[in-house]
DNA sequence: GAATTGTGAGCGCTCACAATT
DNA sequence: GAATTGTGAGCGCTCACAATT
């Protein structure tokens, strides 16, 4: 092929290359990739004839540039990632890329301020129809609702508030709610809990929900919360081996499944069986959570769900709609024998 | 602001809105964001200005039009995800990101031929600078390594053999063998497996181990692999209910962390004490293996270096550098009370 | 002559409009 | 007149070259 051109920096082939192997002009080539007019059949056919021969495929690119949309969204991730939040990412890609998105995904750590204006930054630079931010820590949301964005954003978090950006998350004070609520019917007086990392919705979500159940039990005047001070099991299980538990509780309520498997080590370490002595639940069903020492009773979170919320929520703005300004998932309880009737 | 044009498209800031603001040409703009040329100081000092006023960000998707790189890179995740995978992605992103790289997610699944190319039709569309395809199942790096990819592709995955494409990766079988000959060195005769999933690369590299390192001590006679048919502990829970252990092995050497607790607990609802009877070891060093009914003895995987490593080398590939075709990362024993001397 | 700057064309695409059947 | 097609300009940027100091 002769090129007319002094300086040819034309390497891929492009809609022009096209047009000329189907004979045809670049805007009809144009047409019958995007179905934006009628094109005569024979024409057609001597399009997608050569569109399969040259192995052609359009630069998305050079189309947003026109179209000022570029079918991709962002997401941005919170650096500071447990098991659960990792897994929503890829859950995340494979619902946009059923509705026919590219996924650009960064990862974002304290100070959120500052990071996240970069970060706003990078991604104004290629444009993107929407974003999704997982938002486990506190700090994250608020900072997406100050930041003036200009494309759809919708938070997956379990803060659940009506912050004024749209936010899909597990109803965490539900599900310690609902587990509360399970241990009184056990027959539960002392219901203690470990807190996990205080800076996370779960946490205080989770907290709240073993709260306000205590107090509409009656059961809140011998509550106590013992602090992990992290979601690390370690910590949790230098923190039992000291903890006073002259006040005896009946049960412990965990802040997550690794944590109640370090506390029923160092309950054992002081000759405190479980649940026998005392029970013990945890939170999250992770894996492994049935073959625990003491299988554990637990609150099953439903992820997946979560993801494909959030995607079917933003591709609903980025289409003009109007979305809910809070998506609460439902969360199950999953009894197993680490809680047992006092 | 007036336009002379009838049609007016214009509504992002542009080279073109700051090259007026500061009284210069496009190519002066172009110059001082690029650094590509000396500009008077002065000018330099004026552009920088309209840029800080205007807020203006350049637009990466038009400028890798004619440079024709995008300083984006792909990840390709297979779908089939457990803990580890997901976590090396986030790890991935991090490194890129502090390289000036974006990183485009897809997740894959089977059929592996099919869908590679959809994806790479995909990425084509968007011209990406270099590829990293997260490999855990047999097939894929096969695919890949055969796949027409005329841009740098670097594969994470345990499999570690020349194929013809760079491969990054955990060496499994040096883990294991370790493990095995840890056992050996407690006085372990019988030392048997339970393998994961058959079709990953973890499990195939980690029975290498096992068997070489039975070799190697003159221990092959008594071994034994039960199967689990997958990763699942429920699975390994169940077989090992039923496994016929009349012929009573020392020690078993288990595919995973999670599955080990589930082994255990299967013998021990068998009346079949860990490790005082029969000395059971895992592979992950997963989060709660410390807490296990009995600590784990396991094998750690250092994944945040493997991302590390794999962007690094992807890096090395788009500019042009030469790299070894497989990089092992060396894994790292874990000693605690799952396996005592017999 | 060297350093600095602007002009025009072009990357791959889509849109508005005109021209053709 | 309606359906189909082509032409030219432009999205936001960079490059080669010419023009200026």
């Amino acid at each position: 092929m002769q090129h007319e051109h002094k300086t040819d920096r034309h390497i891929r082939t492009s809609i022009i290359d096209v047009a000329k192997r189907a004979g045809v002009s670049p805007s009809t080539v144009s047409r019958v990739i995007n179905g934006t007019a009628t094109v005569s059949s024979d024409k057609k056919r001597l399009v997608e004839a050569a569109i399969q021969d040259l192995n052609f495929e359009p630069n998305r690119f050079a189309r947003s540039l026109i179209i000022n949309r570029s079918e991709i969204i962002g997401v941005i991730i919170d650096r500071s990632i447990r098991y659960a939040t990792a897994n929503v990412l890829v859950q995340l890609e494979e619902h946009a890329a059923s509705r026919g998105y590219m996924s650009m995904v960064f990862t974002i750590d304290r100070p959120f301020h500052d990071n996240l204006q970069t970060l706003l930054a990078k991604y104004n630079s290629v444009s993107i129809d929407g974003l999704i931010v997982i938002a486990p820590r506190t700090g994250l949301p608020e900072q997406v609702a100050k930041a003036d964005i200009n494309i759809p954003v919708v938070v997956i978090s379990s803060q659940l508030e009506d912050i004024g950006v749209p936010m899909v998350g597990e109803d965490q004070y539900q599900g310690a709610y609902k587990m509360v609520n399970f241990l009184a019917g056990l027959g539960h007086k002392q219901i203690w809990h470990v807190s996990g990392g205080m800076d996370w919705f779960d946490e205080q979500q989770r907290r709240r929900g073993w709260n306000d159940a205590l107090l509409d039990h009656g059961l809140s005047a011998n509550r106590k919360d013992l602090r992990a001070g992290s979601w690390n099991p370690q910590k949790t299980y230098e923190m039992m081996q000291k903890a006073d538990l002259s006040t005896a509780p009946d049960a412990i309520f965990v802040a997550s499944d690794h944590m109640a498997m370090a506390a029923i080590a160092a309950l054992k370490s002081r000759g405190i069986a479980v649940p026998k002595d005392i029970s013990v639940v945890g939170y999250d069903d992770t894996e492994g959570a049935e073959y625990a020492s003491s299988p554990l009773t637990t609150v099953l979170q439903d992820l997946p769900f979560v993801a494909r919320k959030a995607v079917e929520l933003l591709i609903n703005m980025i289409d003009g709609e109007e979305v809910p300004m809070v998506t609460r998932i439902e969360p199950k309880l999953i009894v197993r024998e680490s809680a047992i009737a006092r």
